[in-house]
DNA sequence: CGCGTGATTGAAACCCTTCAAGTTTAGTGG
DNA sequence: CCACTAAACTTGAAGGGTTTCAATCACGCG
């Protein structure tokens, strides 16, 4: 899917409008380990994933990733709150695999917005995806062991789980490589 | 503050129409150890918090509690994802002490979003507010130790520590009372 | 080939939990 | 107002799950 279908499916935009957002909204090509933000910048776009995958996270006093969120085709990525309120984020945006992207700044939105009247409406509920799925997170990281939290990170997410390194999943799932690795063993043997 | 109040300091509502949203909002008074919401019921209020102290939390299947969330004075607590999707909600609401309440239902939501033009507006706010703060959550549980994840607990709700008791607190930082216990005892022999 | 990165495996250490017992606290009824 | 009880909190010892550190293996790529 690219972006216009994209507009026209989850936001109900006009195919006649898409000509005029599409001048608005310029592909961005990016390689394997390129970042699109780090911590201390103002994050000003929203990427829209057309093809590739990339990861959101961040990075403690001692040294040590944790993963927030990965995102692959057909996804947004940013720091939702760098974006909202103009501060200064506290997260890596980087490239997983060579990725094709959109960037979506302010006004483009406002542009989106203004030409299809169910926008906000549909904003609304992408937010609302967003709060639900990171309460089951919360959820899963208060209550579940690290064997059930990958096997809910699989079920989750089975293509995108072959295509993530595996201490990148480990990251994701607040573990270390180590003890996934000990948990995939232990599932094979006796699953 | 009362529910009025908030309106026009959260919402920018105005003075005159108060009276006519307060016709809607009838206070409910609650005492501690009952319940507003129970799995399986479609939450169909946000309740603003007049005075009281109330949780939000789930029960897994070993029988554990997980708290998600506390609400005291000018708070709002719900199922979010229920009251939008009109889905079964899993999660309890129970007092934990003698609360007053004003129970918001759509039609309340939609009065006030008529007759408050920067309504909208304000609640998208609320929504990125939410977001951030369960992101932030999500990283302390993916990065912290249990005595980081109750210092912030103290530093984030310096109050609400004292109205909560302790094995509240536990639940909510996924440990266990003795965990804590412990943890508090080892911040008082060496600060 | 040789290097680097990721995955695996083992042993020890650590943090947190579990279970069990004891102590404190708070609320209730006599 | 005290005595009683239940709930909350504390403390100890044992156990489990996860981390840490270190070594080894597997693989892709210059």
């Amino acid at each position: 899917m690219n972006f216009s279908q994209y507009l026209i499916e989850k936001f109900g935009a006009q195919e006649s409008d898409l000509a005029y957002i599409k001048e608005l909204a310029e592909i961005k090509k990016i390689s394997a380990g390129s970042f699109l933000l780090k911590p201390g910048k103002v994050c000003n776009h929203t990427f829209f994933v057309e093809k590739g995958l990339l990861r959101l996270y961040s990075l403690s006093e001692n040294g040590k990733e944790h993963i927030l969120q990965f995102a692959s085709e057909n996804w947004l990525v940013s720091d939702r709150d760098s974006v909202f309120f103009k501060e200064p984020s506290k997260f890596y945006i980087e490239a997983i695999e060579d990725s094709h992207l959109i960037p979506i700044n302010d006004k483009i939105i406002n542009t989106i917005a203004e030409l299809t009247p169910s926008f906000r409406e549909k904003n609304e509920i992408l937010l609302h995806n967003h709060i639900r799925h990171l309460n089951q997170r919360i959820n899963l990281l208060l209550s579940a062991s690290a064997k059930t939290r990958y096997l809910e990170f699989v079920k989750l997410y089975p293509d995108l789980q072959l295509r993530i390194p595996q201490w990148m999943v480990a990251s994701y799932l607040g573990i270390t490589p180590e003890s996934l690795s000990r948990v995939r063993k232990g599932l094979a043997d006796r699953p």
